[in-house]
DNA sequence: CTCGCTTCTTTGACATGTCAAAGAGAGGTA
DNA sequence: TACCTCTCTTTGACATGTCAAAGAAGCGAG
């Protein structure tokens, strides 16, 4: 206890923590223009890496680390948008499989491409290669460690 | 547009969008064990700084870069907790002064070490003096970025 | 087969943040 | 002074996340 911090880690640390604020509401910004939340943005892109675009609540939750509450509530408000829909799962009464609708690829399909140019603008374009190399070293390392 | 992005940035990108959730969630989490929110501990120590603990609404709102309302807000719920308190601005009718009370200076006293502990754990004390320094380099310039 | 325990999704109550509007006061100008 | 406009804080409605509990179904032991 009573780790205090040096002052090269203290100035380092606050730095770290503007960035750890200011990047997701930049990007969240730029993507609200686009008529998406960051969780709509995820669930979107996540739901259509797999070939077939249907997932089970479980593993969805568990592959994008939500919480089951969490993607049960948001899906319920996404199906009411028409981007995703629901339907029992045939293996087992008490699932529910989730799936891309035509108009939810649509909607990705179409916020992507700024989407991803945000991340250039506001992060990638200004590193060089051998900053991003060590930025994804390190944040490996650290969302590796144990929970 | 359409700047879609190479693998290594990709692999890069992911890992950093690992990090930008991962370590609030983990701060947070160890937070709020000693009863505080990352909200309430971000109001506590910036009151904490002011020689007389004392700071009017706008230009605390400023400073901790957050919307004038969320502070109202959030203030009021800190004040029903005793953590602090609101006083009319003499100078300005319109205004609000809040000040940082005894109760909300030792509660904030007794979670700061336990909080530091947990920036030490999650984050710096995996990280090589280098790196530190690399990392505060790019977080400084990626946070400097115009809005 | 049935009971008891576990697992799964959904729901409800609540905490927190956003946005817009309300209400009061400051400040400049005629 | 009277008035117009801008600024400041608070409030209300709503979006989103958390946690706990409810309800249905699976599963294994007897």
């Amino acid at each position: 206890m009573t780790e205090w911090l040096t002052a090269d880690e203290e100035r380092s640390w606050r730095a770290v923590r503007r960035l750890l604020t200011v990047v997701p509401s930049r990007l969240a910004r730029d993507l609200n223009q686009l008529g998406l939340s960051m969780a709509d943005y995820e669930v979107l892109s996540t739901l259509s890496e797999k070939p077939d675009r249907r997932w089970g609540l479980k593993d969805f939750a568990e592959k994008m680390q939500w919480s089951r509450s969490r993607l049960s509530h948001h899906a319920a408000r996404m199906e009411a948008r028409g981007l995703i829909d629901r339907e029992p799962d045939p293996d087992d009464a008490r699932g529910s499989i989730y799936h891309l609708t035509d108009h939810g690829f649509d909607v990705l399909a179409e916020a992507a491409p700024g989407h991803l140019d945000s991340v250039r603008r506001r992060l990638v374009d200004h590193l060089t290669p051998e900053e991003l190399a060590v930025l994804e070293r390190v944040a490996t390392r650290i969302a590796d460690l144990p929970d």
